[in-house]
DNA sequence: CCACAACACGAACGGTCGTGCTACATTTTC
DNA sequence: GAAAATGTAGCACGACCGTTCGTGTTGTGG
């Protein structure tokens, strides 16, 4: 597989298991490998991938330390393949779920909410996977799992870029606003949201960003030709 | 000293060593844990408090192992003397300057620009030390960091509500905003801004930030009796 | 000048880390 | 059903972890 994919393009693959039975019959191994790995996201986004012993997560298993090297040969492939299965999982709950709505601001909108109820329903143990592993690897220089993480990052905002094009282009939103400049807004009121739940435990931060989501949208909505602007749909 | 004293009351302190010299005269070993701790703040800001290694810190400051670990005595002693040291290097660099000028916008702006210019500065070798430290507790349940670095999250976030709300009393921002709601969106912004510079090496994210902050005040600035806004002061 | 802290050091402990190697069990293939 | 491939376990390794201890070295007050 080739270093990273586009995430649109993993939203459009099969259901969940996707890595899975590509050449042929499912093995048994790959199951216990996509057992270990979901394990390992987990794990993961907890005490980071550095921080994601071989020998802990073998436990957590109740498998062999051996048994469980032996599918990925080093520590730094498991790391590379667990990273490959949160993806899956975060594009699963993010980005799939508003593919299917037209352009335009509502889907813009539909993609910060399900952005925001993946943050709250903690699809990962110690909240999103990708919050603790950019945090563990933004500041070191040649590595290999950073150049992936960093190239994730740069799909997602740019994700959210191209969607706020799409909603431009669709009418919605006033074109003189930069794409990335509005999607940065939106990236920082997520990752923040994320942060203090975690920090603080208390789910009222999501309401706090949900209405700056929308504070943000609506004060770079487009005017109608009749003066008025389109608002929030909810 | 209390558990976490208050960053207001912090920033009166004395110029750069106030827990040295506290208590009569400044011994050896009082000059070489506090160079200690700032070389612990820097690895920290980079390998996080876990990855902090006390082996490790020696060899950098070319000292024994054993002799380090006698200042602190567990590790978890020198994880929050190093918060400590990397507390007062916070203050110093973005609490304290704005302080002396008067209640208003520009104060709060004032604040969040030496803010970005701390990010863009890199005071700690791998970006804002809090940063790192926050993503590497901030889902680790019953720990005695966690509750410190807690702390002084809420202190900043208040910190910032509270200017916002002084800046309502003055009569440059719309007095029907919720100070902790904009307070939020101003920290998502920042942090944003270091996440992404560590992660991209890229500062145009600082100006992507300055003008989001600014767009953000602008869209809450107070009506003046005359029907115009107060506008930003650069 | 001496005594006594305070400070720093080297060696060693029990653990855990990632990583090999070898042998056994289980599938899959012919 | 034998052969080949695959998956898992056991054990050992060297490196590093936090921590302890005994012993020097150093600086300072009487």
């Amino acid at each position: 597989m080739p270093p990273a994919e586009d995430l649109e393009t993993l939203a459009r693959a099969e259901p969940a298991v996707a890595a899975d039975e590509a050449d042929g019959r499912r093995r048994r191994g790959n199951r216990t490998r996509e057992s270990i790995l979901q394990a390992a996201a987990d794990l993961a986004s907890v005490e980071g991938l550095v921080g994601l012993s071989i020998g802990r997560l073998a436990a957590e298993l109740e498998m062999s330390k051996s048994g469980l090297f032996a599918h990925f040969g080093s520590k730094e492939e498991l790391q590379l393949a667990t990273i490959d299965a949160a993806r899956r999982r975060f594009v699963e709950h993010v980005v799939k779920p508003s593919r299917s709505l037209p352009r335009g601001r509502a889907r813009l909108e539909a993609l910060t909410n399900d952005w925001l109820a993946y943050f709250r329903s903690e699809q990962f143990a110690g909240g999103c996977f990708f919050h603790t592993v950019k945090a563990e690897f933004d500041s070191r220089p040649d590595n290999a799992v950073r150049e992936v993480v960093m190239e994730d990052v740069r799909q997602f905002l740019g994700l959210l870029a191209r969607e706020v094009r799409k909603a431009q282009e669709a009418g919605d939103l006033d074109p003189a606003v930069e794409p990335e400049q509005l999607a940065l807004a939106l990236d920082a009121l997520g990752a923040a949201a994320n942060q203090q739940f975690q920090l603080m435990q208390d789910p009222v931060v999501f309401d706090r960003a949900a209405t700056a989501i929308r504070a943000r949208l609506d004060s770079v909505a487009a005017q109608l030709s009749d003066g008025t602007t389109i608002h929030s749909t909810r």
